[in-house]
RNA sequence: GGUCGCUUAGCUCAGCUGGUAGAGCAUCUGCCUUACAAGCAGGAGGUCAUAGGUUCGAACCCUAUAGCGACCACCA
């Protein structure tokens, strides 16, 4: 028997440990089509919010379906615990740092502070129902995934798609490590734009150049006008003296610079920006790099050298003015790029480093985008974008200290990189050495370790190598190549779909999935981002829980469209709520008509029965459609709205006849327990989807002990009740006429209809003729005219039975 | 500035391939009806951002404009 009050809090917690000790959710080779799913491996820096609840919660939705569809489900979950968002994990809670500690201590407590959350994210998640296999879980810096990530390398490198090289790469003061492109984050500052004259050496002509960078007055290595600048012209082929560094550097013409922008006058810096990357190849410039690596000016700068950058802007501003050579200083607001992990300003510098080619291979990463379904498809565009426009390759190597290492040595003679060998992976080369004695190339014995480590995209672009056990001897890469979703939200398209699809092309040549499903952000208000450093997340997911249940958080959650961002809403909280109160009052009625009921063959369906198996069987086509589509919200959407006419239509007419078969026969009630029996275990079903805990709960109790219903398969019905489902619609409009009449008179519904007039289609009436029980019990009609007119129907008049209605 | 998305009832949103505007919440009016008052029945509330166009017919298709948002590019 079903409760009279529904406990979400025992239940929740019953029914999980029941999927556990069942393994109801473990993947087993079976022979059916496998269906795998690549779900974003939360990165381990805090706390997981209610934006990550609800986009892997669309996901498990849709790993919900598959299997109720059949499909063998790979689903593993996975914890990004790896590098530089670690580190500052462990900084912040820990307060220490690596150089200080030493990097074994420090990656020691690295694994030992990711673990503690990881073990809370596992609960939370599992609690939200997550219907994962725990047993092909995954962490980016587990042996094994250390293994893959570092076998992908030396695969790279073989190939020749992995290249070792000094070379400009993005820099970030604040982490002391490079960074790659796809990590920047643009970011609006104030800034002063500053005018300073120059002359030049040859005939003291003037010229202003503004500048928002005049730190960078002692890296200038030469200035730019434009060909066609009328105005500045004259200058081209002449030397410019830069004033208080006291330096003297060519003026040369590149039709890069904007004759408007500025002055129209540029200096050129190695580095200030990426044009200036450009015009230094270009031009062959020299390199005066002036920046420490902790952003400070390089000492052999005089005067400046030793100051922080901001420091030396202020000193050199005040040595400008005191020159008298800065001619004016103009506040503005400008877009910088900043480091996406810790907010500061980037800078360039020129390290060796390792990186992947992206240039070359551009096309190819931009075909097999074409040949990956997008949902919704407009995503696909996001990508596009991202590949066309990227301008550099991929550097993977991070100057940091927790996380995957490079399996490499240099010959501290020459410098030679020795490679170890594969099968001997995982290495850690500051503590092992290489497996040969000598450099083959200069015959040194003495191997210096990389120190770097590699980025985190690095390895977590992985992610269907690391699930297909990629190089193991049990592996998966037969069913996973290609697998068949990757999830995840919008921002990370240019990160981790990019370079999935990057290194799968270079493992395998192919596509990594065969879709790609994008979900929105939580808003916290209406165009607002969730974000940690705004604190505008109110509610923790784990208080949530307990206040609204699982079922409840999901259903917020399956409601929001796929790519379009939602702003959190109590108000959902609570309609979720209703429905699954709903639900289970709708069950507990049905339980207690079922108490005698038999399943057994039946060709007598009363009309209205037909009608609504009918109007189901066409909603539960649209339903499928919409979650072939991915479209869980939409497919949640019809669901509901037709269970609520299920309950509120349907239930109300065939509730006379399931109570007193005495007056409407056994078999008509038969036939409505037939009905319900069956269109309750199909809605069960459809909602377990959505609601696994409750509609457990329902299931195992009403109709199959001790068998899960997430294990079930949906079974399409197949009826042809499409006259059934217009007439039947048709009735239930003037039931809801007849019932409006009562209403407005302010009487109950239970108040006797004396008379009801209708003028109704000859198939209305015929129709209205099949069900007359059920019609005039729900409206407790005691005499009914019918008048047969062309089409549809009209009610002429409906009398009350006020005298009755008193007692 | 570029790419993409959004703009529908007071609020939050749904409206699939064009055919007389929908739900929930809020509001108003009734109803304790043998599953459910966390309920039921009903009412009121919208020139579907704006302006053009295509069409017999447009919330939906096309063009332009405005506002909002995301991502990217702008550091002279």
């Amino acid at each position: 028997m079903l409760d009279k009050k529904y406990n979400a809090e025992e239940k929740e917690k019953k029914w999980l440990d029941y999927w556990k000790e069942n393994k109801i959710y473990e993947f087993k080779r079976n022979g059916k089509e496998v269906y795998s799913i690549d779900t974003p491996p939360p990165t381990v820096n805090g706390k997981i919010h209610i934006g990550h609840i609800f986009s892997y919660t669309q996901t498990e939705m849709l790993a919900r379906y598959k299997r109720l569809r059949g499909y063998n489900i790979f689903y593993p979950f996975g914890f990004d615990d790896n590098g530089l968002p670690s580190e500052r994990l462990v900084e912040k809670e820990q307060g220490k740092r690596a150089h200080e500690i030493g990097r074994e201590e420090f990656s020691k407590l690295c694994y030992e502070t990711t673990d503690k959350y990881e073990d809370s994210f596992k609960e939370l998640f599992s609690k939200m129902g997550v219907s994962t296999d725990w047993n092909i879980y995954y962490k980016t810096v587990s042996p094994s995934t250390i293994k893959i990530s570092q076998t992908s390398f030396l695969d790279l490198k073989d190939k020749g798609f992995c290249y070792h090289k000094e070379s400009p790469a993005l820099w970030c003061n604040e982490c002391l490590t490079s960074i790659a492109q796809a990590e920047l984050e643009t970011k609006k500052i104030k800034s002063t734009f500053n005018y300073i004259n120059f002359k030049t050496v040859e005939d003291n002509e003037e010229f202003t150049i503004a500048t928002t960078r005049p730190e960078l007055l002692p890296a200038i290595v030469c200035v730019f006008v434009n060909p066609e600048d009328e105005k500045h012209r004259s200058l081209i082929g002449k030397t410019a003296h830069i004033p208080v560094i006291d330096v003297e550097v060519p003026i040369l013409a590149d039709e890069k610079v904007s004759i408007e922008k500025g002055t129209g006058v540029v200096m050129c810096c190695t580095f200030g920006d990426q044009t200036d990357i450009e015009w230094w190849k270009k031009y062959n410039l020299p390199l005066k790099y002036i920046f420490t690596d902790n952003g400070r000016i390089i000492d052999s700068i005089p005067k400046y050298g030793g100051l922080k950058i901001k420091e030396a802007r202020k000193q050199i501003v005040e040595d400008l003015q005191a020159g008298g050579y800065l001619v004016k200083i103009e506040e503005l607001e400008h877009e910088v790029q900043t480091h996406e992990r810790c907010g500061k300003e980037v800078e360039y510098s020129v390290i060796k480093q390792w990186f992947i080619d992206i240039m070359n291979h551009k096309e190819d990463f931009i075909k097999i985008g074409n040949e990956i379904k997008w949902h919704p498809t407009y995503m696909h565009a996001r990508y596009d974008e991202w590949v066309n426009n990227i301008a550099w390759d991929w550097c993977i190597s991070r100057q940091r200290y927790f996380g995957v290492s490079f399996p490499v040595w240099y010959c501290k003679k020459c410098g030679e990189p020795i490679f170890a060998n594969k099968e001997d992976l995982p290495v850690n080369p500051l503590v092992q050495l290489p497996k040969i004695d000598k450099c083959p190339k200069c015959g040194c014995k003495e191997f210096e370790p990389e120190t770097d480590i590699m980025d985190t995209w690095a390895t977590s672009s992985l992610t269907p190598l690391i699930n297909m056990r990629y190089g193991e001897k049990e592996n998966f890469e037969d069913i996973l190549k290609p697998m068949s979703l990757r999830t995840n939200a919008s921002e990370i398209i240019r990160t981790w779909d990019f370079y999935t699809i990057v290194k799968s092309f270079y493992h395998f040549g192919q596509r990594p999935w065969d879709n790609v499903m994008i979900s929105g952000f939580v808003m916290a208000n209406k165009g607002e981002k969730i974000s940690k450093s705004k604190g505008n997340s109110k509610h923790e997911p784990m208080d949530l829980i307990k206040q609204y249940s699982a079922d409840v958080i999901r259903y917020w959650a399956g409601t929001g469209r796929l790519g379009t961002d939602i702003v959190f809403s109590e108000e959902t909280l609570l309609r979720g709520k209703k429905l699954i109160n709903k639900i289970w009052n709708v069950s507990k009625f049905i339980e207690m008509h079922l108490s005698d009921y038999e399943d057994k063959e039946f060709n007598d369906l009363e009309y209205i029965d037909k009608w609504i198996l009918g109007s189901f069987q066409k909603m539960e086509k649209q339903f499928i459609d919409y979650l072939d589509q991915y479209e869980v919200g939409l497919a949640l959407n019809i669901l509901e709205k037709f269970f609520w006419e299920f309950c509120d239509n349907y239930i109300e007419i065939v509730k006379h006849r399931l109570y007193r078969p005495e007056e409407f026969g056994s078999l008509p009630r038969y036939s409505g327990q037939k009905t319900v029996y069956i269109l309750l275990y199909k809605l069960l079903q459809d909602f377990s989807i959505f609601f696994p805990f409750i509609t457990e709960e329902i299931f195992q109790e009403l109709y199959h002990n001790n068998k899960s219903i997430h294990i079930t398969e949906i079974q399409l019905l197949n009826y042809n009740f499409d006259k059934e489902i217009e007439l039947g619609n048709q009735m239930v409009e003037i039931i809801s006429q007849a019932r409006g009449a009562k209403t407005e008179a302010n009487v109950t519904l239970k108040m006797p209809i004396k008379n009801l007039r209708l003028g109704v289609s000859k198939d209305l009436k015929e129709a209205i003729n099949k069900s007359i029980k059920d019609f005039k019990a729900t409206l407790f009609i005691e005499n009914l005219d019918m008048e047969e007119i062309e089409n549809s129907y009209e009610v002429y008049d409906i009398e009350l039975n006020f005298e009755e209605g008193k007692e």
